[in-house]
DNA sequence: CGCCGCGGT
């Protein structure tokens, strides 16, 4: 969310990228592909669009596209721009994400996110309707931090399917340009990329780079001398030394997870409690993505006079979220990761070192509007020793959703896309193996139409598009799609807030179902749309997360509209007769059938085993923590520290999972 | 008995 910077208010005509229009305007002329490296404040992003558009670009009813790694990034940046241009947002500019289009046939200038970029590309392979995409990759430029030349780079899933997929299509469409914004140290390797064909020549006349100046605060850095034993004590007595004897300024402390934070918030109010008098108080303020929204604003308010705030954060600090006045940072050097295990299926969650582009980018969350200083729990060697750069998510996720997306997007040869990093071939094997399972893929990896193709459609991940294709045969569409909806909200449905715990329990208990957690899921969204209940006091009462359940019924919405556009009839309800024992057979016979590759048995100790022996735990978040079952189908599976845990658990029968996937489990 | 880093369709 880096459009607050002060940049994007200076006059468009002052800022640094406008000494570059005439030669950006040549180069895009001239080259299909130009790559501008230029850091947050330059005003590409806010003024490129609007050179294209008077030179042109835009004749004949094409359009220009600009994609974003972020929702709030690409409705704040049209924001501006239609400002600039002094027009109502949605006509000649607009955005576009998910569940909210404000574009228009007017529209020429159009900001999105790319996962909806290459949504658009299902329905229009050529994306023919663009004469222009550029695609913003955000990156940091610190080379004034001292002793370091480093730049970071985000590199989610979809930005880097997008440009693979722009490398095709620009094979076929010689007249498209493509803008990739990106940091030096990349800005080479994306030329390369774009401009080596098959074979790895590198062509000379695909494309340039435009580097446009921006400038940075200077941070100073300080390291350990001995490795920290604790970091969260570290992190307390920095925070301590740093309030006591450093002048003033906010405070931004980066550890890994909610529980470390919430511990570090509380000694901070203890120890800073047993202080002498001081001039200035401290203010400790936690901040993670699972906080209530309401609670999350506490951290960008500015401090009352003779107040230091110290945001504790997670890595969203890092590139997401921007809080003016840090002036200090303190860095645990760690950060919790996803990585998939090909063999076992199973994901992990585990605190890991960062990188050392990701700690620059933390240092220089302090020199935003003036030189600040940044503190390191580890040792000036065990910086040396991190990697480079963080592992891109493509080499380390479950990639079914994305091999079934490539798959629709027409690129059969999967292992031959342009993967600006491949992935392991392992990773790409499981992911072919579960979408044959699935019934997406035929015998000869080839997409089945139309089954395989709708599951891409569909915006649920495999296993869960397969049970909103079924439902229609077990009679259960209504509540499949609910369910669905309400699982993909990832866990965040019950509020959760420390001290009442036992209360909420409480509340989950009044919608609990016997048959597990989708079926409770269920329970909980008809009586959050049921009568007069669609509100937030409502939700606040049952310790349900408000935001949560409103962007439930819009998934469920945007779910239900595509079944309908396959033909499948939406309103055949089992509401008749709700609760009874047939409602509930059949929905938990078609979870089955997309879910039979997450089953397991409960053991005498309660705890479960899958099919291939993996010892499971039932997440404390899970009904089925305390009770008892035999097969169970999950939806979810994560390793952290050194237990596997399910979440998302329903009881099923043995041989519904014998029934639904015969050669799947004759092959274990 | 004891817990999810961050995004996105």
């Amino acid at each position: 969310m880096d459009v607050t910077a002060s940049g994007l208010y200076r006059p468009p005509s002052l800022l640094p990228i406008a000494r570059h229009r005439e030669s950006l305007l040549y180069l895009v002329e001239t080259f299909p592909v130009t790559i501008i490296v230029g850091q947050t404040g330059s005003g590409k992003t806010t003024q490129i669009p609007q050179y294209l558009d008077q030179a042109g670009w835009c004749a004949d009813g094409k359009a220009i596209a600009i994609t974003q790694p972020r929702r709030v990034a690409a409705t704040t940046v049209a924001a501006r721009v239609a400002e600039e241009m002094r027009c109502q947002l949605g006509q000649d500019v607009g955005y576009s994400i998910r569940f909210e289009d404000a574009t228009s046939s007017a529209t020429r200038i159009k900001f999105m996110t790319d996962g909806l970029l290459l949504r658009e590309a299902l329905v229009d392979p050529l994306l023919s309707r663009y004469s222009v995409i550029m695609v913003r990759r955000s990156s940091f430029k610190t080379s004034l931090l001292m002793k370091q030349v480093d730049e970071a780079h985000e590199r989610s899933l979809s930005s880097d399917v997008l440009l693979g997929l722009l490398k095709k299509i620009q094979k076929k469409r010689p007249d498209l340009r493509i803008i990739v914004s990106s940091a030096t140290i990349q800005a080479e390797d994306f030329l390369r990329f774009f401009a080596a064909d098959e074979n790895g020549e590198i062509s000379d006349s695909i494309g340039c780079i435009l580097s446009i100046d921006g400038r940075m605060y200077p941070v100073d850095i300080h390291y350990l001398k001995e490795p920290a034993e604790d970091y969260v004590e570290r992190a307390v007595k920095t925070v301590l030394d740093i309030h006591t004897k450093e002048p003033d300024g906010d405070i931004l402390v980066f550890l890994t997870g909610r529980e470390e934070i919430e511990r570090t918030v509380a000694l901070i109010t203890e120890r800073a409690a047993a202080l002498p008098p001081q001039p200035t108080s401290l203010q400790p303020l936690p901040l993670y993505a699972g906080l209530p929204t309401d609670q999350q604003m506490y951290v960008f308010e500015p401090a009352a006079d003779g107040v230091r705030k110290v945001v504790v954060a997670t890595n969203i600090a890092e590139a997401s979220v921007t809080i003016d006045g840090i002036a200090y940072v303190i860095d645990c050097g760690f950060v919790k990761l996803r990585a998939y295990n090909p063999v076992t299926g199973i994901e992990t969650l585990t605190a890991t070192p960062v990188s050392q582009a990701s700690a620059t980018q933390r240092a220089g969350r302090a020199g935003r509007t003036k030189p600040g200083k940044c503190y390191r729990l580890y040792t000036e060697a065990a910086f040396a020793s991190f990697a480079a750069s963080t592992v891109p998510e493509i080499q380390r996720a479950n990639l079914a959703p994305t091999i079934l997306q490539l798959k629709a997007l027409g690129i059969d040869n999967v292992a031959r896309f342009a993967y600006l990093t491949p992935p392991p071939a392992e990773l790409v094997t499981r992911a072919l193996e579960l979408l044959y399972a699935l019934g997406a893929l035929d015998d000869y990896a080839k997409l089945t139409r139309p089954q395989g193709l709708r599951m891409a459609e569909l915006a649920v991940e495999p296993m869960m598009a397969k049970v909103l294709l079924c439902a229609a045969s077990f009679g259960c569409v209504s509540e499949a799609l609910s369910i669905a909806a309400m699982t993909s909200l990832g866990g965040a449905v019950w509020f959760e807030h420390e001290g009442m715990k036992k209360a909420g329990e409480g509340a989950r208990r009044k919608f609990a179902a016997e048959e597990g957690d989708h079926l409770t899921l269920l329970n909980v969204y008809l009586a959050f749309v049921g009568r007069g209940k669609k509100e937030a006091k409502w939700c606040k009462d049952h310790y349900l997360n408000y935001k949560s359940m409103v962007r439930a019924v819009s998934i469920r919405n945007q779910l239900k509209r595509y079944l309908e556009r396959f033909s499948i009839n939406v309103e055949e309800s089992l509401a008749e007769k709700q609760g009874g024992p047939e409602r509930s057979e059949a929905l938990r016979r078609c979870l089955v059938a997309g879910f039979f590759a997450h089953a397991a048995r409960m053991q005498p100790d309660g705890s479960f085993k899958a099919v291939n022996g993996t010892v499971l735990h039932a997440h404390p978040s899970s009904l089925m923590f305390n009770r008892k079952a035999d097969w169970v189908v999950f939806h979810e599976i994560t390793e952290t520290g050194n237990k596997t845990f399910i979440r998302d658990i329903t009881k099923v029968e043995k041989k519904w999972l014998l029934e639904a996937a015969p050669q799947y489990y004759n092959t274990k």
